[in-house]
DNA sequence: AATTTTTACGCAAACGTTTGAGTTAGCTTG
DNA sequence: CAAGCTAACTCAAACGTTTGCGTAAAAATT
C-alpha cells in the first residue's frame, strides 16, 4: 500500500510550505503564483507523487470506477464489449469493476449491491436472461445512480441504451436462409422477457410472414438459461429434429446458443447443412475455421462497449440531471459462410 | 453516490450515542455491551447501513481490491482465467479491477502504474510477450506489493506463481505427432524471452531428441506479439512451407497463434492434416467443431486463476512477511481430434 | 500618504471511519 | 470507607485530500 508513500504534507513540509498551498498548486489554482506552482509540481514530479485516490474518493463523493454486470466474462461477445468498456473507461481515467450475473436473476441483484457498495460512479449492465423485475435498478436510478443498459435492456427504466439492430439482423439472416431455398426454419432463443429474445423472434417473424410463410410455433424454442444449460438446449434440439415437417434450417439468437447448437449437431451426427442449416447470432473469430464455416450475424461488440461506456461518462460528468435519453441502435453485419450453402442449384 | 447515504454518525445521532461507540458496536468490540451493541446492529440493519468502503480504506490503509494484468480479455484463455479469478476474490470480499497490456512492455509499466495508483493490495500478472525487463514489477515487490505470477512468470523475482507443465503439454503433443506419423514437425511460438515460449520449446526439444530427431533450427519460428500481429504470423508460416523438406506438422504454443494460425492455413489453401497437421496450445470450447476438429492442449485455465487468487489473498492477509514462496503447476491435457489425424495406415 | 484592491498564501473544517486514550459511574476490596 | 477496579462509554486525533474563508504584504488607486 504505501509505496512511494510521499503525500501533500511531505511536500508542504520540505518546502515549507502549507498543505493547502501545495494541493492547490497541483490543482493549478488561480490563488497560487506561477512561481510556487512551478517549484511544487517539479517536486512532485521528481518524487514521483500521486495523489491518494481514496482520500480524493472520500472528499469529493465519487470513486471514479464504474461497475459491469454480464451473464459472462468467458463469452466472445461479452469480452469484446467489456474490451470496449475498458478501452473508452481507461481513456478517460476511469476503472471497470466487472461482475458477472450468470444469467442469474439473485447473482445479479448482489452484483449491483457490492457495486453501489464499493461506491461505483456509474453502472454499465446487460440483465440477465431470468431476471424479469427490474425493480432493483430503478430504485437505484432514482436515487440518482447513472445506468446504461447494452444488450438485454429494459423498456421499463428510461436512460441511455446501447443495442444492435436485432430485428433487422434477424430478419436479414431469415432472409438469407430462405433465399438459400430453405422453408422450415427454426428459431433457438434464450428467454422470453430478454428484449433480445423479442427483437431477434421478430425479426424472424416479419421475413417468414413477408415471404407468405406461416410461422410454426413449433419450431420456435425458448431456452431459460440462454445455453449455459446445455441439456435444456439437447431437448430443444431433439424436439426440432422430431417435428413434422422437420426443419431444414435453424436460426439462433446468442453467441453461446449458436456454439452450443454447432456442438450438439456435431454431437448428434447432423450434418450441416445437408441435414440442416445454420445461421446464428455470434462473435466467434473462429467463424470462418469451423466446421462447416459458420454463416453469423455479427455485432460490432467493441463498439457497443466503448459507446455506452462514453454515454455513461457523459452522464456521470453533467452538470444538470439528463431527462432525454438516447437509444442508440448499432448495425449487425451478417457473413454468409457455408453452413447456410444454397439448396438451389 | 449517496445512495441509502446513512452514516455512523446519523445512526450515533438517532440513538444518541458516539460515534466511536457505534463504530465499536458494529465491529462488535469488548468495549460496548450486548444491550448497545443490540440496539445499534438492529439499527443498521434496518436502515441498510453500509460502512462507506473509502473511509474505510483511507483509514485502514487498504482498498480490497486486488489488479490484474493480462495481454487481452479477448481470449478464451485469459478470459477463464479472469472468470476464475473473479470468482475466488469475490468470495472473499475482493474486487479485480482488470487491465490489458496487449503484450506491450509500455502498456504494462503503464497499467500497474495505474493500478498502484488505485490502490490495489495486491497484483496478479500475466507479463506481456514483449517485457523483458522486470525491474518494475520488482520494485514494487521490495516495496511490499503482494504479487502473483501466472502464465507468464518471470524467474527473476522470487514471489508465488501458478503456471501449467509446459514442457510437459509441449512433449506430449510433440510425441504424439510422432506417434502419428509426422517426421517433419515445426514449432511456432512467441518471444523468446517468455517463460513459457522456453518451456514450450524445450518440451517439443526434448521429444524430439529422445526420438532420434535432429532439431532443425529452420523449423523454430518465433512471433515477437504473439500472433496478435498477424502479418508476422504470416510470415513465419510461408517461410515454413519454403523450407526443404516442407514440415509435414505444427506445433503452435499459444491460444492466439493456434487460432490464427488455422484461420491463415484456411487462407492459404493448405489442408490440415493432408498438407500439414495442426496440434496446438489452446482452451476454446470450439475445438471439437473446428475443421478440422484440433488436436489441443487443453490448460485448466479458470483453476489457474482460482488458484493464483487464493494464493496471492493468502499473502495479503498474512501476518508476517512471507519469504517461502511456492511455484504450483498444474497438469495440461492433451485432446487428439483430428488435426492431427494420423498418418499411417 | 491614505485608501482600496490584488496577490499569494495559511488556517481549519470536512469527507466517514477507526482506535488509543481518557472519563465517568458503580462496584469491589482490604 | 478510602482506594482501586471494571464496565461502558466518549473524546479526539488520524488517514490524505479539498476548499471556503481569513489575512498579510504588495501593488494600484485616489
Amino acid at each position: 500500500m504505501n509505496f512511494d508513500a510521499i503525500t501533500i504534507r511531505d511536500i508542504a513540509r520540505e518546502l515549507h510550505l502549507s498543505v493547502s498551498t501545495v494541493s492547490k498548486a497541483l490543482r493549478d489554482s488561480y490563488e497560487i503564483s506561477e512561481k510556487t506552482k512551478k517549484l511544487v509540481t517539479e517536486f512532485a514530479q521528481k518524487h514521483n507523487y500521486r495523489p491518494n485516490p481514496m482520500a480524493q474518493s472520500l472528499k469529493k463523493g465519487h470513486s471514479k470506477s464504474i461497475g459491469i454486470v454480464v451473464s459472462s466474462i468467458d463469452n466472445q461477445f461479452f469480452s469484446q464489449v467489456i474490451n470496449g468498456m475498458e478501452s473508452e473507461a481507461y481513456s478517460q481515467g476511469y476503472n471497470v469493476i466487472i461482475t458477472q450475473s450468470h444469467e442469474s436473476y439473485e447473482l445479479e441483484v448482489q452484483n449491483v449491491g457490492h457495486l453501489i457498495h464499493r461506491a461505483i460512479d456509474g453502472l454499465l449492465i446487460s440483465i440477465a436472461t431470468e431476471t424479469a423485475d427490474v425493480e432493483h435498478l430503478r430504485r437505484l436510478q432514482q436515487q440518482g445512480l447513472p445506468i446504461v443498459f447494452f444488450d438485454r435492456v429494459s423498456n421499463e427504466i428510461d436512460t441511455h441504451k446501447v443495442i444492435v439492430d436485432n430485428l433487422g439482423g434477424a430478419y436479414q439472416a431469415t432472409m438469407h436462409l430462405l433465399a438459400s431455398g430453405y422453408k422450415n426454419i427454426a428459431h433457438i432463443t434464450s428467454s422470453v422477457t430478454s428484449s433480445v429474445t423479442n427483437q431477434r423472434l421478430a425479426g424472424y417473424v416479419d421475413a417468414l410472414v413477408e415471404s407468405g410463410i406461416e410461422v410454426n410455433e413449433q419450431y420456435i424454442k425458448y431456452c431459460l438459461h440462454g445455453g449455459l444449460n446445455l441439456d435444456e438446449l439437447e431437448q430443444a434440439i431433439d424436439e426440432l429434429m422430431q417435428t413434422e415437417p422437420r426443419p431444414d434450417a435453424i436460426l439462433t439468437a446468442s453467441d453461446r446458443i449458436t456454439t452450443s447448437t454447432m456442438t450438439l449437431l456435431h454431437k448428434k451426427n447432423i450434418r450441416i447443412p445437408q441435414d440442416v442449416a445454420l445461421v446464428g447470432f455470434s462473435n466467434t473469430v473462429l467463424a470462418d475455421v469451423l466446421n462447416p464455416s459458420l454463416t453469423s450475424v455479427h455485432q460490432p461488440a467493441f463498439e457497443i462497449g466503448r459507446k455506452a461506456t462514453e454515454m455513461l461518462l457523459s452522464i456521470i460528468n453533467s452538470k444538470r440531471p439528463i431527462t432525454e435519453f438516447e437509444n442508440v441502435v448499432l448495425p449487425t453485419e451478417l457473413f454468409i459462410r457455408s453452413s447456410s450453402a444454397s439448396k438451389l442449384k
